[in-house]
This record gives structure tokens, sequence and C-alpha cells, in this order.
DNA sequence: ACTATTTCCTGGATGC
DNA sequence: TGCATCCAGGAAATAG
């Protein structure tokens, strides 16, 4: 599922493909459910606009589009990729695969795809300029913001991480990693935390996101990045999807167990 | 104002 | 082998 460093490596390989392209026709499946927006806004918005940059806000790809002599000359596409949403780049007459909900035709002769088996994805238009989601970008706040955002909430620590409100990018990986790594275990209430165990957090996220996307992500089920790449983080899990095996420290089988509805995986020896 | 629970979706894994 | 059931999970909706 992509998560933050997954959905940065899909942006910036889409930047790097179709930045400068411009839109010339759009194609909007039969499905309704991937829309946040309706399909005739989503042509309306993208229909004769050039891509001026592709970026990625939380788990959300931001297509910046500007169009020619129009009201609003700036428009944002934003894409949700969910579960297992995928951003293609593929050559006019590629066949389309199933599931395919959208497709973006290119003036270089080529198509923007959007394929969601599972549908949890979502595309939707802004018409302003000012795209922002609503939390805190992980790898830009310091160490007493954090502590301010979590230190009174109650709620178990790992749904607290997994709240996009509070701070938006961290899913269920890369929560699980980062509290491997602090040391502290999911369930523990978020207003428990001293402060240090806090900060040490906070150090945490941004330790495994930076080497998650130095790494180009995790490819956990069918993850690819937008040209079709397996990203490597996968291999430097140390706890999710880990169930039963040793913990890479204490040798400590890793469990299992369910946290604000989320598989959650720790090792019982290493975080206390 | 929070927190907890349910819902949406399909494919792959599991069970009988 | 075949069919039914379960499960994965981001975030919106709903309930408490």
């Amino acid at each position: 599922m992509p998560e933050l460093p997954e959905v940065e490596t899909i942006a910036r390989g889409l930047a790097q493909r179709v930045r400068g392209d411009k839109i010339e026709a759009v194609w909007i499946g039969e499905k309704p459910e991937p829309l946040k927006s309706t399909a005739q806004d989503i042509v309306d918005a993208l229909e004769g606009t050039a891509i001026v940059s592709v970026r990625r806000v939380g788990k959300q790809i931001v297509f910046d589009l500007e169009a020619e002599g129009a009201k609003p000359k700036m428009r944002q596409w934003i894409v949700h990729l969910g579960m297992t949403g995928r951003m293609l780049v593929v050559s006019h007459g590629t066949a389309i695969e199933n599931h395919t909900h959208a497709v973006v035709t290119l003036a270089s002769g080529r198509e923007l795809r959007f394929v969601d088996p599972r549908r949890f994805g979502r595309l939707s238009v802004r018409r302003e300029s000012d795209f922002q989601g609503s939390g805190v970008e992980p790898l830009e706040i310091g160490a007493a913001e954090f502590i301010r955002l979590f230190c009174k909430r109650s709620s178990p620590i790992k749904a607290a991480l997994l709240n996009q409100k509070l701070l938006h990018g961290v899913g269920n990986i890369y929560a699980d990693e980062a509290l491997f790594r602090a040391g502290i275990r999911p369930r523990r209430r978020a207003n428990a935390l001293t402060r240090a165990q806090l900060t040490k957090l906070h150090w945490s996220i941004q330790e495994v996101l930076r080497e998650a996307i130095a790494l180009g992500g995790s490819s956990v089920s069918d993850y690819v990045d937008a040209n079709g790449e397996k990203g490597f983080f996968q291999l430097r899990h140390h706890v999710y999807l880990r169930t039963g095996q040793p913990c890479h420290v204490c040798r400590t089988p890793i469990r299992r167990i369910t946290v604000g509805g989320r598989g959650t995986h720790y090792c019982p020896k290493c975080q206390k």
C-alpha cells in the first residue's frame, strides 16, 4: 500500500516523465467509486492544460496544471492511490488492463492511466492553486511541534500516527517500523509517553521515511513506481509482515495484534 | 472535540 | 477440484 515513501517515488517518476506534456483528452470509466469530484469536473479541469509539476502531498499525488486563457489559470488534479492504485505512463495503443478507471491522453502520444482493482483510490480536482493536505508533513515537522501534536492524545500511539489529520503520509508499514525503532509498543497511549520517547519517535519516523525514500519505497503486494520498478525497502522491514519470525535485534518472535482495526506488528522484548 | 467502529472493494489465501 | 469464507487496509462516515 503506497505510503509517503512510495508516493514520493511515484510522484518523482511521474514528474520526470510527464512534466511539460499537455493533456489532450480525458476518459473516465463507469465505476463512480474512485471519484471525489464528478467525472465532468475532472474532464473540464484537465483537458487542454499543461502539466507544470507533479508532487506529493501526504499520500496524494498532485498534478499542477496550467490552463491557457481560462479564468482560474492554475488547477490541481489530485490522485490518492488507496491500497492498490497505480498511475501508469504507457504509449498510446497499449492494451487497457482490467480495472482501468481513467485514461489521460497526452500530446506526446502517451497516456496516463489510473488502474485500481480495489477502488480505494480517489481522483479529484481543485480550482485553487494552493492545495494542502489536512495534516503536517512528517519530514518537515520539528520535534517540539511533534510532541505538541501527540502528547495530549489518549488513543494508542499507533492509531494517532495513522491519523492523517495530525501527520500525513505515515501508514501501516512505517508506523510499525518507526515504533520498533523507537522501542515503543503500538498500544501505548500517546499521552502516556514521555517527552524523551516522543522525541525518539519523531526521529525514528524521519529516519525510516528517509531510508525508505532512498530505496524507492517498499514493494508489498503489487506496488511499483512510475517506471514499473519495485522498491527495496521491504527487505529492511524489522516487524511489518514478519509475524512469528525472529526479531533482528533479540531473536524474539515478532508478534501480531490489532490496533485501531489494523494489523500491527511489534517485538515484545524490544518495544516497551 | 475526541475516539472507536463500520464501511467500502477485489484478489489471494485458506478451509472444508 | 471447487466453492465459500476471510482478510488486507486508507479514510470517510457513523456512532458513542
